[in-house]
This record gives structure tokens, C-alpha cells and sequence, in this order.
DNA sequence: ATGGTAGACCTTCTA
């Protein structure tokens, strides 16, 4: 028996968005299977992280050749993110606020010029293994930098989608052998501490606002047959504040990406926005 | 027991 009130059917123009994040591994090495996918399924924006090259090595021209703007934060050899959308993209913002010492490129954000228009970031949270070394301090004080960004955005009362590569494995479901991350920077307590505590400032986690399962990854290591053996972990991530929470019509986890050709270690995760709600 | 793979690149670092 169908609904008495059929909304959707009621409403058949709706003002949609969809945002993908994903960590391509080498914009450069992954550049023919990017484009596939993208092909396929047709994001408004994408975030990439680890795109591992300076702005002036990045296929701009392949992307704008789908009908894409593009904007990048590169770096050589590691990091480096970038923003593509179908909708003019203003306001850019290159590096998170907070160490102006800090060179890595790990952040971009910038306004989306949809009818509606929503503030996304493509984010690359530093990795901080070793625990032992700085590397690990480095990964908190990002994490309290992206705090206090996310908090000043949240003031603004708009739609902000914060996407991308956040290196923390949430809970023991986030990941199929937990124990194997005990020793591991993603999975310290501080480090899901941070997320907690960004997350808590009222920003919802798509996953959690979807369908998908305890037991859904986004990232399978190389080494070791992880992906053969489904031996995964859920880091990355599109966190939504209240105005996009509000329009959130789906999500999915792009577990198919990870048999493509040449495929990166993460899958795209893709979140479709109802932005006429 | 300390593996295994992938990417950029000066030959080792990062993940």
C-alpha cells in the first residue's frame, strides 16, 4: 500500500547534490581509473586527498574536460588536496588555520556555488605513525586545529560537508580485526577522542545517517591480501553539519572502486544532499 | 616471525 503522503513523488525536481571523498593514492598513477569512476558516478563535487603532487602537476585539464572546476593544494611526493564541482567554486581556502609553520598540504576548502550553496573540505588528517615519534603529537594538534575550524563554521548556520581522510578507526566495528590497530595511531584513544570531540561539537557522520552496515570499510591495505581477505577499516569520512544534516538523502561506500584497475587503497564514499528540503 | 605492496623519487620515506 503506498504512502498516504508520497513526498517525493510529490516533488519531482529536487535540488540535488552529490558529494564523493576519496583518497586516490597519486592523482597521477590513478588518473585513468579516476576518470572511470567519476564517469560513472557522476559526483556534483569530489574530494581527493593524497593526490601526491604540486598544483602545476595535477590533469586539471581531464577534469575540466568532464565539466569540472578545480582547485588544488599540492605538495610534492606526499599529501595534497584537491576540489573538483560541477557548480563554481569562491572562497578558497588552502592549508587549515592554526600553525602557519605547518607545510603540509592536507586541507582545502571552498564555498560550492549551488542554487543552494554548501561549504565542503577535502581533508587529509595526518597519519601519525609512529606513536613514538612526533608524528604522533602532530596528528592531535591537526585534529584540535580542525576543531576549532569546524566550530567556526558551525557558527555560520549553512550547509558544510567536511570530507575526506581522517586516519581514525571509531570504534572496534570500524575495523574487521581490531586488534591488529591496538599499537596503531588510528586507533588510539586520543585519536578517537579528537573525533569524538569534533564530531560532538553537532556535526552527524553520513555512515551513521545511512543504510550501510557495522562492517563497512574504506580502506584495504596492499600488503598482506587485506582486500582478498576483507580484512578492512573505516576511515574516511563526510561529516555534515545541522544544514546538510538536514538534507541528507543517502549515502554509499564505493566498495567496488577497490577492484578496478590499478585501485587505490580507499574507496570513495559518496553522499547525496536534497538541497530543495 | 616483523613479513607483505604501492607510489614518488635520489635510494629512502610514507603509508
Amino acid at each position: 500500500m503506498a504512502a498516504p503522503f508520497p513526498v517525493d513523488a510529490a516533488r519531482p525536481s529536487l535540488a540535488t547534490m552529490r558529494i564523493a571523498t576519496w583518497n586516490v593514492n597519486s592523482v597521477n598513477a590513478r588518473l585513468p581509473t579516476v576518470l572511470a569512476w567519476l564517469e560513472a558516478a557522476q559526483p556534483d563535487v569530489a574530494c581527493f586527498q593524497e593526490i601526491k603532487c604540486v598544483d602545476e602537476k595535477f590533469p586539471r585539464e581531464a577534469f575540466e574536460s568532464l565539466g569540472y572546476n578545480v582547485e588544488t593544494h599540492g605538495q610534492k611526493s606526499y599529501n595534497g588536496v584537491a576540489l573538483l564541482s560541477k557548480y563554481p567554486i569562491s572562497d578558497v581556502v588552502r592549508g587549515l588555520p592554526g600553525e602557519p609553520e605547518d607545510e603540509q598540504a592536507r586541507y582545502i576548502e571552498a564555498l560550492i556555488e549551488a542554487p543552494r550553496p554548501v561549504r565542503v573540505a577535502s581533508i587529509y588528517l595526518p597519519n601519525g605513525n609512529p606513536i613514538d615519534t612526533e608524528k604522533f603529537p602532530y596528528k592531535l594538534r591537526w585534529f584540535q586545529r580542525l576543531q576549532d575550524r569546524a566550530r567556526e563554521l558551525l557558527a555560520w548556520e549553512e550547509p558544510v560537508a567536511l570530507c575526506g581522510d581522517y586516519n581514525c578507526i571509531l570504534t572496534p566495528q570500524d575495523a574487521a580485526k581490531p586488534e591488529e590497530w591496538v599499537r596503531d595511531a588510528l586507533f588510539q584513544p586520543q585519536t578517537r577522542q579528537a573525533m569524538n570531540a569534533l564530531k560532538w561539537l553537532g556535526y552527524a557522520d553520513a555512515h551513521e545517517l545511512g543504510k550501510e552496515p557495522k562492517g563497512t570499510y574504506t580502506f584495504w591495505d596492499y600488503q598482506a591480501g587485506a582486500w582478498q581477505r576483507n580484512n578492512g577499516i573505516r576511515i574516511d569520512y563526510a561529516l555534515l553539519s545541522p544544514q546538510a544534516a538536514d538534507c541528507f538523502r543517502g549515502m554509499e561506500t564505493h566498495r567496488d572502486a577497490r577492484d578496478m584497475e590499478k585501485p587505490s587503497d580507499h574507496v570513495p564514499v559518496v553522499v547525496d544532499l536534497n538541497l530543495g528540503a
